[in-house]
DNA sequence: CCTGCCTGAGAAAGCGTTTTCTCAGTTCGC
DNA sequence: GCGAACTGAGAAAACGCTTTCTCAGGCAGG
């Protein structure tokens, strides 16, 4: 027969009534402050934990203006990367009592800072992942967003940490180790025009074309998925490329799907990379070469930085770089002779 | 020049002072009350405007008694069923106007129901996955969750919605087409046993041994990732069946590539299944033969099912069930003849 | 024995909304 | 032309909690 305040949730109410005491002791015991009478206090978790008692986190978040609970918007929840980094940011959030909330914009660049504002104002802070809206618009928002933190995309707009992983880098390991393959006719499958990350690859392989001028390098047109890679095998074959640089892995899974399904050998007639290391690269056939991003790493690393900022330790550094690694598996090797384009 | 109440941001009471109104007012004009006097709503819209007023959804939830999000609880985030589970959810209950909440058990059945209690408080809505939890505790704490529904797991706890995944019958289906197939001996490759979704697999085998008593069922035991299959190929082999299920997609993957490094192959010497039809499966070498759940269908029937609890609709039906389809690909394939246990 | 300090706990003021209550000022009908 | 019904908007209560303010009572010191 617990009693129950107009709401029907058991409330602080009933259970200062229940323990004789004013609600604020009630308050004062749940916790933790040590200016109450250790009889009292325990009549009153007696109360508490007779009626089941658990107080209200929106109440609470009210008066104490915080929520512990962090926001995240990632452009495409079906994406793994956004997936893997989810799971590092609501793990390492986890361990700190914060939870998260999502936010997808479904690649739709003109939601996302409606959805990053919702989000915010939920939430203690907010964590934007690859956002594909313009610098300009990135630049504006930023400041109502804080505490935020980017993820591969960086901005003018003071104290705003951005993790970002070192595209270029990468994409010039994974071309020098076709080079050393012998490869010297390269193809570039690349990613979403929008993508900042593909941007970054963009940049990577100009510089890595005027290092190594005898190396021809050709562009194609692409996107993020596995469709993408696997309709992509006829631009592929005519560009007579030996040595494919996927945009990541799932286009070069696709990719190699293609060739496959054409007859071609991975990597005996065309060496395939990608880029990521998604678990699955590991068990593809043959086993994915790739650049392995520590891509959960980043996610909570994310939550450090936004936790610093949060409490405003303001002595942290204003975000880091990663590194890629290379990850060579079975699906580069040594180039055939040159083909001509537009092979059978 | 903005004022600012005391916390910093601009509340509803800068609004009200800037158009010299109540806040009262101002609340009224923000929600579309039509009591108000046109010109004054103007006066206040453009207040709000120009302040860029946006209410504080904390104080607004304390108020109302609802927050517009909801909660679901995973036994594992790096599980793309549950990933896939996340996002048809997230999808659907966006379109209605609310946010998800996640919470990761990671496999520890002890945190769920605390987990549980916790996002539950937060929101107004809760979707429990597959559970780990045994089923008294699961029905102690179901009325606490309300409203809940469960996926992947039932219980006797009243007016809990669950949708769950005929596991039974499509275990039966693929092993029916293995039979067809020729294969007489086949091998289960089991999850982890606290898993609901293995037991009904498992009853779905019984039904199936019990109609094919020709058919040999080796039961091994497994678990539910690529590991699990890499390090059953010794067992599988022992086994001396033909024909495998493996417990889910990823399973069948590991298994694949255990299978490809001891120079098997699949479907030639093998033929081997998964369930779930997770996007890789289409992508591996050979394609995986597996059985397609509509998993994102599930996360969007979950929040209609949520949806109709939150808004007391009450007759709604109570739970469902989706059947697998059987998606043949090139990793089954005709039996060969028997071969003797302990193979090279 | 009185002043002053300290301790413990109730009263009350937030936190930012929504919503009910109330009432002044209009309009309408007879 | 006066009471009744109506309209619009402010005052205040409510939502559930935390925290400051305040004060009664106990105790030590002079």
């Amino acid at each position: 027969m617990a009693r129950k305040s107009a709401s029907g949730r058991i409330g602080i109410a009933d259970v200062a009534v229940k323990a004789g005491v004013s609600h604020a002791t009630v308050s004062r015991v749940m916790n933790g402050n040590f200016t109450v009478d250790p009889d009292v206090a325990a009549r009153v978790r007696a109360a508490a934990a007779e009626l089941k008692y658990q107080p209200n986190p929106v109440g609470r978040s009210l008066a104490l203006g915080k929520t512990d609970t962090i926001g995240i918007v990632v452009p495409d929840l079906a994406n793994p990367t956004f997936q893997a980094i989810l799971r590092g940011l609501s793990r390492a959030a986890a361990q700190d009592g914060y939870r998260v909330l999502i936010a997808d914009s479904f690649e739709v660049s003109s939601e996302e800072s409606i959805l990053a504002g919702e989000a915010r104002r939920r939430c203690d802070g907010l964590v934007l992942c690859a956002p594909r809206m313009s610098d300009a618009e990135l630049t504006e928002i930023a400041p109502s967003l804080h505490p935020l933190v980017l993820i591969n995309r960086t901005t003018d707009a003071p104290d705003v940490p951005s993790l970002v992983v070192d595209y270029g880098q990468g994409v010039q390991d994974i071309a020098g180790h076709l080079v050393e393959l012998g490869h010297t006719r390269l193809a570039f499958l690349a990613g979403p025009p929008r993508s900042a990350s593909n941007g970054m690859r963009l940049k990577g392989l100009e510089a890595f074309k005027a290092a190594h001028p005898q190396v021809e390098v050709t562009m194609l047109e692409g996107g993020s998925d596995f469709d993408t890679g696997h309709e992509a095998v006829d631009a592929v074959l005519a560009s007579g490329a030996t040595g494919i640089l996927a945009f990541n892995d799932l286009v070069a899974m696709g990719l190699m799907s293609g060739l496959h399904e054409r007859g071609l050998d991975v990597p005996g007639d065309i060496s395939v990379t990608g880029f990521d290391d998604i678990p699955f690269a590991k068990y593809t056939t043959p086993a994915l070469t790739t650049a392995a991003v520590p891509i959960t790493e980043l996610g909570e690393q994310a939550w450090h930085q936004l936790r610093a900022l949060i409490r405003k330790e303001g002595n942290e550094v204003p975000g880091s770089r990663f590194q890629p690694r290379l990850e060579v598996r079975a699906s580069s090797g040594p180039a055939k002779a040159p083909r001509s384009a537009v092979h059978g």
